[in-house]
DNA sequence: GTCACTTAGTTGCATTATTAAACTAAGTGA
DNA sequence: TCACTTAGTTTAATAATGCAACTAAGTGAC
């Protein structure tokens, strides 16, 4: 029996422009050599201590990021996927804030707005499209949008992240009010986001204990309004 | 480099004596020869379309299985978890009620309550784990237990399924109206559940549209009252 | 300096959702 | 016929949510 082709998938979501994007690289090699398509890569079994550690390493040799939020998403598999074989990918979703995304030392990283992808190789639209929809659906109960904010962010910052990813308008005091509840964040003592012409926003940033693990709501966010 | 062992774990649950019980099997083979652990067997390239393809055989092949309620959990891999060598196994879960595992034909398949387990070998206990937290997880928004139900039931029934999964009393009133909300269910005209000493239940069944998909309720179950 | 403007952050109240308790319904068995 | 048990509904209290209007604190025009 011919062995199971095993490789990982990144889906790399940040935020530019007030919008979610998602980072592509062009296929060195074929097949679709020179198409834009997700990072990743075949597992080594000689290094990788296990698929997320092999994500990790694909997140840094092809992008340079060597901390972002990462999380398994699902596996897709099948004989139709890649035209090499039967073959078996563990994709993962990370979330980095921009500036992370060093344009200067890889101008090979492109972004793309979630919303306007096409052409993408493999089943990769299949995977983008479930990881944008277990970030959306994640958002709306849990703290995962602040791992797209960098080390500190104003509240109105923040919920603009949650409406981008969300679509939709939030209420304020509600959105406080969840955030406060979540308890995961600190006010930055003495430190405001200064020069704009308005009454300057407190700066906030993660708890230590929250750098890498989520906080869930009991009932979620409720969008609009 | 040496290939990559690739097979799939599915977690059977099942509810006996209004608790969760796991689907477990000796194994026939070395490693763990003799010892009780999760049906699961190698992805074979030749004959399976896709993981899924290769959980619904070996849930089949091993359990007797044809139809479950079935969904990927999360893929384990590394160099330690099977003796064998670096390998990879996509892990599902399924949900079926406790008549369709038919101890006659299959008195291999012997089950163990949740709460209850040890000795399990390779990584089986935390994936059995993660399939609990998955589980428990999503029946508090969804009508995932339904599956763990027959064709036919009553709400109080239904209701003691989600308290023994989530391990605590849910309030009638709002059980109800969540159920009612999430408008999967209809009511055979006529049907009640007679012979017990008091006022009948009126018997109710999937909606056709959900026997394979889940549907979410906005805010959760609210357990506790 | 004063004033218009803008966004930050808070307060109070109306609306809606959730829970608890008490009720009515309908069967069995003594 | 009556006590008992669980099904299913009603009512009222409590809690969560959302809206509008408020105060706070800066910038920039004049």
């Amino acid at each position: 029996m011919s062995p199971i082709i095993c490789t990982v998938d990144v889906v790399l979501l940040t935020l530019h422009d007030a919008s979610l994007h998602l980072a592509l690289l062009k296929r060195e090699h074929a097949p679709f050599a020179g198409v834009l398509a997700l990072p990743g890569g075949y597992i080594h079994a000689e290094e990788d201590s296990d698929t997320r550690d092999a994500a990790l390493r694909t997140l840094r040799e092809k992008t340079g990021i060597g901390s972002a939020y990462l999380e398994q998403l699902e596996t897709f598999s099948g004989p139709g996927r890649d035209p090499r074989g039967w073959s078996l990918s563990v994709a993962y979703y990370a979330l980095v804030p921009s500036r992370l995304i060093d344009h200067e030392s890889r101008p090979e990283v492109v972004l793309r707005p979630v919303d306007q992808l096409q052409g993408l190789p493999f089943d990769h639209p299949r995977i983008v499209e479930a990881a944008l929809q277990r970030v959306r659906n994640k958002s709306s109960y849990s703290s995962l949008p602040v791992h797209l904010c960098g080390e500190t962010f104003t509240l109105p910052r923040l919920q603009g992240v949650y409406e981008a990813i969300l679509g939709e308008p939030i209420n304020k005091v509600s959105f406080r009010r969840k955030i406060e509840e979540l308890d995961i964040l600190e006010a930055i003592e003495g430190q405001l986001e200064t020069g704009k012409a308005h009454r300057p926003a407190q700066l906030y940033r993660l708890k230590k204990q929250y750098r890498q693990h989520l906080a869930l709501t009991d009932r979620g966010l409720n969008s609009a309004g």
